[in-house]
RNA sequence: GCCCGGGUGGCGAAAUGGCAGACGCAAGGGACUUAAAAUCCCUUGGGAGGCAACUCCCGUGCGGGUUCGACUCCCGCCCCGGGUACCA
């Protein structure tokens, strides 16, 4: 082949992708039928945050990822429903645009159209007809429906709760711009507490079946961990140490066989019981103590050293269990969010409490004893359940395991427990004083109270106003806008005012996968006959930076939307995988580190096919990779060569060991491309092509039989390519609308193969056998084999394993 | 500390418990060329031996174990990346 290269066209991306581009929108390539779709394939992608930056290679390598696994569906038959939008508001929109002071309702727009002309270049198969963005009216309109749907259903209410304020910033910061305790904007400055008023979603109401239904569902075994984790369920019992006073202690403990070894009780610095129950002599010590907690950065309360702090409040109650006065401590360990906001100290087999015995030298009782290690004394504390109790009166001797369910049984006769189960999720807090987010739909009348703005009066439009930067007040930019929040009260029409809060960006993304095939629905969030046509989603592919907020977020909406009788499914992604991260010489992108990867210097050099495909290549799609563009050139020499084959197709059919290789390709490429190794299927499609290659030196021309499934497998990875290939083989459609090829079994298989002999497991030989074939024949070549003689010459074999069409190991 | 990943040539990596290093990059050699680029061909884990076809030994973070056979499974560590933070 290749004789006199000059007389073919050359390959030019550029030219290829511009033509493709234009031609898929001129000829609806992409869209689908949402209402006539015969087999729906709703193929997902997290939408992407639209920065100022641009589209970054960490993005493209999520979109790219999805977008093939996408194609290949559609390939195989499916009718593929790929939409794209914008997550764009949110704190960092609203920073950035403080930062460069141009309006982040004049930016975003700006950013978007960025982000859709890159989008765009990477040739993927989107939809543009149902683009949204999150800061639309016509979509927060309805995620303010969905906060009202919670509200009215009591899954959203309002306390008093703690939010992270940056003393440098004079402003209330998000979790996520929190980073181990200081402010991402100013690393020195320790991020402090302030307490406010704000909207929660009962989340912790989900937490049980948030976490049964992870086991229906196909995702990766990594991110149902994370969820597992985040939810983290634990089993104990809630156990009561009364007071003289009145006003019992409720605490929680997964180890009520350890109660014979309380010696004190800590409660929460903030626990209602904390006033009641102070002696008058220590108060004084309480409240200061009290006051330093309140007053403590996050640093020190909870990154910093685990030094234990507290205060005896003067007052004692009695354990259930050994009927014994112990005292009752303050600390700052304890905390309100979790159980009951209290504690047993069980010191002799609790590594917090025995540290805590140690700086205030208070008593320590073992009451279990390891099963193995040393006799006694056991070095304390122990906190393992391989052992048997002691110093516990009647359950002496009894096992750990055992005695959670006994002393539990026991106390719950004496009214004194309950088996109780806890979970460390949190309910999700909603309200962020800040900008650049939907107003929460809720009117504050003093004779009405909490009242939902009116469905016939959502959306609650953002106002726009240039005075959007936070204060020092730790409260809403919107509640200086008098004119905006002052409204009549909707019930009992008397003077009111608007909640000033907006919501948290998760909640915009909690719901976007439902509205998606609904963007042209104006009276309803979503459609029912869409929805119950498209949803759940059927791939989902995102980061796993993910793997918990964000996913955890959307099952619950879903959850609570389905109870609430609007959805009829409980999960909308039913599958999903994570992808790994593409970091930059082994760091993790970010502006700071100055590694960041720009896809668009690339894409104009190599072309998106060139660039997807090595971005593909660079290692496991789910683990992620390393990037560096050494390597793109020889995914760019494959495409010449395939183009090459194409340009030389001819009508001969080709040979046999060609159309072996093929199918064996069609068969490899399938298989990965189910289960997302785009790395290794492009290694197969290589190996094709190389031998291909060394077929058409010897012969003339290259079968065009054997080209054209390649350019149906190569489709999903270089898209703009592909469609130029299947034109020049003569084809008027578009290569996405041909079938995926089909393999052939019987083809497929080898007639020759190599056996490996191994001798004591070590391979002594190779020999060409036909394939299938029996043991005895197989041993019976082995050992024939005369470097595998020198093995087993004189020497007597005493086993021999076969694996068929693998190997003979021959024992001796 | 805990929970997830991960550790294999110069580099990115591949391998249902069955030939370690497929595929690609880089490097070296050669062909073509006035020359270079591009393209094509060959070599390429380390070591030892041989004129040679080739042969042998070592080798998947470390130490043990299971097995006819271990990158893969089990036990105990070390290192790197990510998440999390006193969750009773």
């Amino acid at each position: 082949m290749s004789e006199s290269p000059t007389d073919r066209p050359a390959y030019d991306p550029q030219a290829v992708e511009a033509k493709w581009r234009q031609r898929w929108e001129a000829r609806g390539t992409n869209r689908v039928d949402l209402e006539r779709a015969a087999r729906p394939f709703y193929n997902l992608m997290m939408f992407p945050y639209p920065s100022a930056e641009g589209l970054h290679v960490g993005n493209v390598f999520a979109f790219v990822g999805s977008d093939i696994y996408g194609r290949y569906r559609r390939l195989a038959g499916a009718d593929v429903f790929e939409p794209i939008g914008f997550d764009a508001f949110g704190i960092h929109s609203e920073n950035y645009a403080l930062k460069v002071n141009l309006h982040p309702a004049a930016l975003i727009p700006r950013n978007i159209a960025r982000f859709r002309e890159q989008l765009r270049r990477v040739g993927l198969m989107v939809n543009w007809d149902h683009e949204l963005s999150t800061t639309d009216p016509a979509y927060y309109k309805w995620t303010q429906w969905i906060f009202l749907q919670l509200f009215k259903a009591g899954l959203a209410y309002r306390k008093q709760a703690p939010v992270n304020w940056c003393p440098e910033c004079k402003t209330v910061l998000a979790n996520e711009q929190v980073i181990d305790g200081y402010c991402e904007r100013h690393p020195d400055t320790a991020v402090t507490q302030r307490t406010l008023e704000q909207w929660f979603f009962a989340i912790t109401k989900y937490a049980q079946r948030l976490l049964e239904n992870l086991e229906t569902l196909d995702w990766s075994d990594s991110t149902r961990t994370a969820q597992r984790n985040w939810i983290g369920r634990s089993e104990g019992a809630e156990l009561v140490f009364t007071t003289p006073v009145g006003g019992s202690i409720r605490v929680f403990t997964t180890r009520p066989d350890t109660v014979f070894g309380a010696t004190w009780v800590v409660l929460a610095p903030e626990h209602p019981l904390v006033d009641q129950l102070t002696a008058a002599e220590c108060r004084a010590d309480v409240n200061a103590y009290r006051r330093r907690v309140q007053q403590m950065d996050i640093v020190s309360r909870k990154v910093g050293t685990k030094e234990k702090t507290g205060v005896f409040i003067g007052a004692y109650a009695r354990n259930p269990a050994t009927g014994e006065s112990v005292p009752i401590w303050i600390a700052d360990y304890v905390l309100m969010e979790y159980g009951t906001g209290a504690i047993m100290a069980v010191p002799g087999h609790d590594e917090r409490d025995y540290e805590f015995a140690q700086a205030f030298r208070l008593p320590i009782v073992q009451v279990v004893q390891p099963t193995d290690g040393p006799a006694s004394p056991a070095p304390l504390p122990y906190t393992g359940w391989d052992g048997r109790l002691i110093n516990s009166a009647r359950f002496d001797g009894m096992p750990c395991r055992e005695a959670v369910g006994a002393v539990t049984r026991w106390l719950e006769g004496k009214e004194l427990a309950r088996g109780e189960v806890q979970y460390r999720l949190h309910d999700w807090c909603i309200s962020r004083q800040r900008y650049w987010g939907p107003p929460i739909p809720i009117i504050y009348c003093d004779a009405c109270g909490a009242v939902p703005v009116p469905d016939r009066d959502l959306p609650v439009v953002l106002p726009a106003t240039d005075d959007y930067r936070p204060d020092e007040s730790g409260i809403s930019p919107l509640a200086r806008l008098e004119d905006w929040y002052r409204v009549p009260c909707p019930q009992c029409g008397g003077p009111a005012r608007r909640e000033t809060d907006v919501s948290d960006t998760f909640l915009d993304s909690a719901w976007y996968f439902l509205r998606y095939p609904s963007t042209a629905v104006g009276d309803r969030a979503f459609d029912p006959e869409l929805t119950r046509t498209w949803l759940p989603v059927n791939s989902y592919i995102g980061g796993n930076e993910h793997a918990v907020l964000h996913l955890m977020y959307a099952r619950f909406i879903t959850l609570a939307l389905h109870d609430l009788g609007h959805l009829p499914f409980e999960e909308p992604f039913t599958r999903f995988r994570a992808h790994g991260t593409i970091v930059k010489d082994g760091a993790k992108m970010s502006k700071s580190r100055g590694n960041v990867v720009v896809p668009d210097e690339h894409i104009a050099r190599w072309g998106a096919d060139t660039f997807r495909m090595y971005l593909m290549f660079l290692g496991p799609y789910q683990e992620g990779g390393d990037f560096r563009d050494e390597g793109i050139s020889g995914i760019r020499r494959f495409l010449e060569r395939v183009w090459g084959l194409v340009q030389d197709a001819d009508g001969n059919s080709g040979d046999e060991a060609a159309s072996r290789k093929l199918h064996q390709t069609i068969r490899k490429v399938g298989g990965d491309l189910e289960e997302l190794r785009y790395n290794t299927a492009i290694a197969a499609m290589m190996e094709c092509v190389n031998l291909l290659r060394k077929e058409g030196q010897e012969g003339q021309g290259v079968p065009r039989a054997l080209i054209e499934p390649l350019v149906v497998l190569l489709a999903p990875f270089a898209p703009h390519f592909a469609e130029e290939c299947w034109e020049r083989l003569g084809h008027a459609g578009s290569v996405f609308d041909a079938p995926w090829p089909a393999f052939d079994a019987a083809l497929a298989r080898d007639v020759e193969i190599e056996l490996v002999v191994q001798v004591n497991g070590k391979v002594r030989g190779r020999v060409p056998v036909p394939a299938g074939i029996a043991e005895a024949d197989a041993v019976a070549q082995a050992t024939a084999d005369p470097a595998v003689r020198k093995f087993i010459d004189g020497k007597e074999i005493r086993k021999v394993i076969f694996v068929k069409d693998r190997l003979v190991n021959l024992v001796v």
